[in-house]
DNA sequence: CCATGTTTTGTTACAAGTAACATTATCATA
DNA sequence: TATGATAATGTTACTTGTAACAAAACATGG
């Protein structure tokens, strides 16, 4: 025997050949068509692969072909209910056509953004999908440099590297917005945490229906992530700035039932004393008492076609639509 | 030049080196420690890198050493808010340690987990952290020849391949169903859906529980997934199949105010009528009203020591605890 | 039974870094 | 200035699978 596998290590091709007598290319040739190998050999091949436990090794096959079969997922966060939703989309698509997922974050910082980026690529990954739509220079350049296929996802206003699939979260803000103004609200204030560039697209839409309306607007800001508690305690900074308060629109779902649940707490009445919008739709709004009015964001479809596009242009088949717009809708709920 | 680069593919070392007149060694060098190489030396590859926005090729380094530097992260799905969180506590300490993740799933069975391991091996993940107790004999010798550290979490008491974390489901079932008990509870129904090991071991502990109590155990079972839809319909099952249930004992939170809700629109106090209780703890849990009555379970924190215990493997230490049993909590709240 | 075609197996080279060793340049000191 | 030490750079070999080409084995028909 040549080169016996004495230092415990994962086997190698050469192992298996070794133990059947052939050279690794046979066996190669059998692991991806095995009639291209005779009979017998295919029997006695079979067994030693078994017999060794032989796991194949992509690191070759990157190293010369410069494609890993994986995919780079970068998002901002992994704490948010909506980004795990997308996630779920990509990974659907993604994982019967046979690719891995390679999943990283930035946490809002683009500074990290670059070093993921880099270290994504640096594994060879066939296509990214990544989030956000401003990018430093840097970003842009080591995309061009990879020269793989970028899908940017979750916003679909500006302008994209080569593709984006989102929504339009300004419109979206200013819909949820006018309505709850018909509803006959007057003093709506916003409640925003995470200032990342989604959030800023929405409080413009939000301030932008107030303000087309002939209202004030008015908006509580952190950069803290959103939860249930700071939905709280913006409720009550909001009754402190504005005690006529009696409309409440949160930058997402989390912030609008910690408001709502403060509320119920507090004896205020929803949505007699004040209504109560959120953003995202996510399962808990469509089964609470009572119903959370919220704009309905199609998350994992956006993972599920970032994902199917993503593939189609690993096929080779060009960039079909440069924008994708996808339609979000106003869930009048009972909560407004 | 030797072999410019006019096929558009990303440059490699050889290409930084020629642009500098050097060999790709140096350049090697400078990489890893400019201080190896001289002064004017390191400005011209400093330039040069920029220029052709180098970005590292791993795929080389993974073929000869045998480490990738990313860790495999195998779950039974990702549509479930509790292995987010999981994923949550593995990133927030395998990424700052300059690990890359590699993510995937099986959906609960058992072929689907064989090959994603094989695939995560195949990528030469450094270390492996899975999920369930029990697996099959082609896995425990994949794991055996790749010689890899391997964490499997989420439960406490089967034993371990090589090490453990996670919590003993079934006792802490048992715990919260004689807490129902003590509240004056009699006729408690258990939900269970999605019937993993894990489910299984807790409906073993309620119904320990119920019978060591004199009481009769009774549970509906699904193999669907868990949603607030599901914990509506199951209240509905429960009050036909047994119209003086006095106690609910949900699986996981969400089955919980699917039927907290429910109760709420059919006009079911909760918890003078009916007392409800979860299973996890979420956010939204300690948030509403009434506070849901639950089981409290560390995910992130599981995730984390995972991660931890395999990074500390990683760097050469044995395994210092085979199992590692975290606590649980009975959160009492206001719903039992 | 040989020529030709077909099937099966083997050989060689290559992908992009880096370890290990080899060589050359630089410098201080005898 | 020669010597040896040290710093800076170069050379070679190696990692594992597979494409591309080469050779051998076998089959078929005239």
């Amino acid at each position: 025997m040549k080169s016996p596998n004495m230092k415990n290590k994962r086997p190698t091709l050469q192992d298996v050949a070794d133990l059947v007598g052939v050279t690794k290319m046979t066996v190669s040739r059998f692991l991806r068509n095995p009639d291209q190998v005779s009979a017998p050999l295919q029997t006695k091949i079979a067994e030693a692969l078994e017999d060794l436990g032989y796991i194949p090794n992509r690191a070759p096959d990157i190293l010369s072909k410069s494609k890993s079969h994986a995919i780079g997922v970068l998002l901002p966060s992994l704490t948010n209910q909506v980004f795990a939703e997308v996630i779920r989309g990509i990974e659907s698509v993604v994982e019967p056509a046979g690719y891995q997922t390679m999943l990283a974050h930035y946490g809002y910082s683009k500074e990290a953004e670059e070093s993921r980026i880099a270290t994504l690529l640096s594994y060879s990954v066939d296509g990214l999908i990544i989030s956000e739509s401003y990018h430093t220079e840097r970003v842009r350049k080591m995309l061009a440099v990879a020269g793989i296929p970028v899908i940017e996802i979750m916003d679909s206003v500006s302008p994209p590297i080569e593709q984006a699939i989102g929504i339009d979260n300004e419109a979206a803000a200013y819909a949820m917005t006018e309505f709850m103004i018909k509803k006959g609200r007057r003093k709506i204030v916003y409640f925003a945490a995470r200032m990342d560039q989604r959030t800023l697209f929405k409080i413009k839409g939000y301030e932008t229906a107030m303000l087309d309306n002939g209202l004030t607007p008015l908006c509580l800001k952190t950069n803290s992530a959103s939860s249930f508690t700071l939905g709280a305690t913006f409720l009550k900074d909001a009754l402190q700035q504005q005690p006529d308060t009696d409309g409440i629109f949160c930058t997402n779902d989390d912030l609008a039932i910690g408001a709502l649940y403060a509320c119920q707490k507090a004896g205020i009445k929803v949505p007699q004393d004040i209504g109560i919008a959120g953003f995202h739709g996510h399962d808990i709004s469509r089964a609470m008492v009572p119903l959370l009015t919220t704009v309905i964001t199609p998350r994992e479809e956006m993972g599920r076609l970032a994902a199917e596009h993503l593939l189609s242009r690993l096929q080779g088949n060009p960039v079909s639509q440069r924008i994708i717009d996808l339609p979000f809708k106003i869930e009048a709920g009972e909560s407004v």
